[in-house]
DNA sequence: GTTCCTGCAAATCCTTTGCAAGTTC
DNA sequence: GAACTTGCAAAGGATTTGCAGGAAC
């Protein structure tokens, strides 16, 4: 990944705050830098996590709300699975769908432009306009598939 | 709806009681007549509600344990929605996802063959093997759709 | 200076669990 | 009588909020 920098996000995260008149920090300011530099699909434990190597000092209060403002400066999107929230990056990128293993925990991307369209032909002919959608599969990975059957891992 | 009494699905469970060594109870049998006679997508609360008309002594706590019996049972299905949890009737029906309105909140059900089968190829295509998927679409229905805009619902 | 931020503790919300008393088999 | 249920109260986990002190503008 080449674009991990996110100078770009970062001037977004700047317009955003000085648009709504808000105030740039040192906690916002480390916090966007670990998630840029994160994973895709952090919880907010996660990000705590990575933050606080940095700043010990910084809460889990100030990560949520800071989350919050990411959203809606439109750099971050929410993964609401089952009990635990989970965020990933957002600025730019193509819409995609998750899939989550049961197995193992591990989430990934796909994305169909195919079911796109038919999710269009469906809402248009019920009259619905469509703002958003969810669309997780669960399963088996490819190497849990593949691999002698676990204890059970409570997938919560 | 003709199939509104739910014969076939009082005897599914009095055999899934029996299989498993559970007893029977009315309070179990109450809360399962609620559930046969209610409207699709009910929450906790709403069954709870229901179930205190007939036997105001039936406790929360019971509902919960009763909807997870349910579930197993293969009678109930849990549709995870927000910070809520949503239940539906599942005995045989088909298979279908879900369109939730941010407006009004109206949950209306939709199914897709086509989608269906694309999600397969694509999970397939990855080596993934499907135990099940969520799919919820977000939106406006018809109804407010052509409605003056509303005090902007706040969807959380 | 005013307005916004932050962290802590406390509060919420939904759901689960411990337990003593009551039921069912 | 043994095993399972129930309801209450308490516990849990994730997220939000009140508030007093601290920064940013």
């Amino acid at each position: 990944m080449a674009t991990t920098t996110g100078r770009e996000e970062k001037d977004v995260f700047t317009a955003f705050l000085t648009k709504n008149h808000l105030k740039r920090s040192e906690q916002r300011e480390v916090i966007l830098d670990a998630f840029l530099r994160s994973e895709r699909h952090l919880s907010v434990d996660d990000l705590l996590h990575m933050v606080q190597k940095k700043r010990p000092d910084i809460g889990r209060t100030t990560v949520y709300r800071t989350l919050k403002l990411l959203q809606a400066a439109g750099l971050a999107s929410e993964l609401a699975l089952d009990g635990q929230s989970r965020f990933e990056r957002d600025w730019k990128r193509q819409h995609h769908d998750h899939f989550i293993c049961k197995s193992c925990g591990a989430i990934f991307e796909f994305s169909s432009p195919d079911i796109e369209r038919l999710q269009d032909e469906i809402a248009a002919g019920l009259g619905f306009v469509i703002e958003g959608h969810r669309h997780h599969i669960f399963g088996l990975c490819r190497r849990c598939v593949s691999r002698p059957a676990r204890a059970a891992a409570p997938m919560r």
